[in-house]
DNA sequence: TCATCACTTGGCAATATAGCCAAATCATAA
DNA sequence: TTATGATTTGGCTATATTGCCAAGTGATGA
């Protein structure tokens, strides 16, 4: 028999599982936030002076990236330090560079 | 001296730049089609039948990961078969998939 | 206890995204 | 040329996201 894919059930709940952590990571603010802390911990107050926002975005970016399962946080007195909770998310973005690169070569050559 | 990593100028260009290729790959019906690619190019006809959405719907989709350089198009008489561009987008999922379960147990151990 | 620092949360307006239908294209067959 | 099938585009509404300000919470120090 021929198995055809389809997108319901089990591939419909892998695919917005997939997608949530996906939407967690499309913000050039939490991009950002996900790259720094690639270098160690860092309290909200040293990424909103890095980002350049108010507090409370920053916060709330945090909050989404948290959410997604993609950091972890550690009170400690009045601050809150953030970390990456899996580190190869590190990995992901050699891939999305050669994509960029393509994107690249391909507007030079093609100069549109 | 001290170097301070800023969400500006060439670091903001880079993340928004990244963040293009995320917020393509940020959505239930486009990780399917990415999935579905990497078993071999399909038409749009092909990716609407398994989806369970309109065919305009799907094509827009479409028209995203190709904006994005996740996807290519070939013309063949009235047809558009698409397929991936860049096969590493894959190797996204892996982490993907490290994420939801740490996210997984955590949620069944603090049974939240 | 009161003030302050560090952060989170609520609320709101501006903007972006998603999905459907209808209409437009474009290739091919009659 | 006309009809048909495959796909894209325009337009519109519903929904989601973003970012700021203001207010709330919690720890620390005077």
């Amino acid at each position: 028999m021929k198995v055809i894919r389809r997108l319901t059930g089990q591939t419909k709940a892998q695919m917005e599982a997939r997608a949530t952590v996906m939407k967690a990571l499309a913000h050039p603010s939490r991009l950002f936030i996900v790259d720094e802390l690639s270098r160690g911990e860092r309290c909200v107050f040293e990424l909103t002076e890095m980002i350049g926002a108010d507090v409370s975005t920053v916060s709330k970016h945090l909050a989404v990236l948290k959410a997604a399962g993609i950091l972890i946080d550690d009170k400690r007195g009045a601050q809150v330090f953030y970390r990456l909770r899996v580190p190869c998310i590190l990995n992901f973005f050699g891939c999305v560079e050669a994509v960029l690169e393509e994107v690249g070569r391909h507007n030079v050559s093609e100069a549109s």
